[in-house]
DNA sequence: TAGCAACAGGCAGTTGACTGCCACTTGCAT
DNA sequence: ATGCAAGTGGCAGTCAACTGCCTGTTGCTA
């Protein structure tokens, strides 16, 4: 049994959860950011009740969504940069394969920011590893020491904002990456400010986001 | 008569319009983000109907409420810095004042980031006076020469997303305008990539936003 | 100061996100 | 293979954003 609040699905409805959340990328992408749940719901051959009953809302469906995405294009960069001899060239490699999936996925993005999801939550599943990759190229002296862990997802939700500012397709994002690396770098470091934690509050209300 | 598009307001309309604007920051404030725009208008004294006239969705709305914030709590900081000795100091006085803004009011922010509104538009009323005093530094040799008026909104979009990040009455964005600030200094400085139109294609679809 | 264009706002209606109810189906443990 | 917990999905309903219509009011101009 479990024992978790994350409870095993059967199989037929893990098959159904995997489908609608690929339904709404694709949907999503289709139709833009405002495509209907309904639409993702027959798209995906389920009745909206199920959809509903698995996701609670937009907002939830869409992060998870980008979740899926961003497992399929990070999972094997993540593998390949823990093996990579330079860790910056690692670090950026994850970097640049994260950017390109939301640049390109930006639909899917824009649904989970305009229903109040936390961006940053999508990179979850890869902190630990992104940590790593940190820790190494701050060992190797490539990144300034003074970096902590939760440093990472707020670097990247800070990337993928700009894509609001741009054409997702271009890839203008590169110049902010580029000029937040240069504040990375250990060369030119002013001490940094401490760290506040990720989130501690889940904002007041209720939003199971 | 008023031949653009933007035209005169009835000296009425236009008290109703600003205090729908006030309104608006107040409830939002009060009730968070998701407030219902019955219960502005109501609190404006005005009815749904005279709301919905002037702002024609709660992104439009909410994104006019944000920069009427930005303005009273901008236009003297601006003001005062385009006075000032040190071009640098300036511009940080700048950057300071709006994000204190937008944390104080991470509410009214939230409505408009939720509606889908692009959030660096709200600087857009002090894009001239940003550049000036960005091109002050420059000459001044405090920041790097490579970069273009459009990079200043966008990094302050950039420094607005981290609010959602962090609980937004603490200052941990200061840390990540360090970060950027440091990747600002003409030392570091690897050439940036070439820049991209701030938001060329209004996005497929039709917003109003 | 008369008269019109601009404005106000109530009311009824549409749409899309989301919920409760409930009868029907189906993995899967025994 | 069989029984039941887990999963499905139609239907009707709520709630909030938004619109059209239409009557009554008011700033402003001639």
């Amino acid at each position: 049994m479990a024992t978790n609040s994350e409870r095993l699905l059967r199989t037929d409805a893990a098959r159904n959860a995997e489908r609608i959340l690929r339904s709404a990328r694709e949907v999503f992408a289709e139709s833009g950011p405002d495509a209907q749940l309904d639409e993702i719901a027959q798209h995906a051959g389920v009745g909206i009740r199920t959809l509903f009953r698995r996701f609670p809302n937009k907002a939830v469906l869409a992060k998870a969504a980008l979740e899926q995405g961003i497992s399929e294009c990070i999972a094997p960069v993540i593998e390949q940069a823990l093996l990579d001899d330079d860790p910056l060239l690692a670090l950026n490699s994850v970097i640049d394969a994260a950017m390109s999936l939301a640049a390109r996925e930006h639909n899917t993005l824009a649904a989970a920011r305009n229903a109040g999801a936390v961006i940053s939550d999508a990179i979850g599943p890869y902190y630990a590893s992104l940590t790593l990759l940190t820790r190494r190229a701050q060992e190797a002296g490539r990144i300034r020491a003074d970096l902590v862990p939760d440093d990472m997802p707020r670097i990247m939700a800070m990337l993928f904002s700009l894509l609001w500012t741009m054409d997702p397709a271009s890839d203008g994002w590169r110049r902010y990456l580029s000029l937040i690396l240069d504040g990375l770098s250990p060369a030119a470091a002013t001490p940094l400010p401490e760290s506040v934690p990720l989130r501690p509050s889940p904002r007041p209300g209720n939003w199971p986001i």
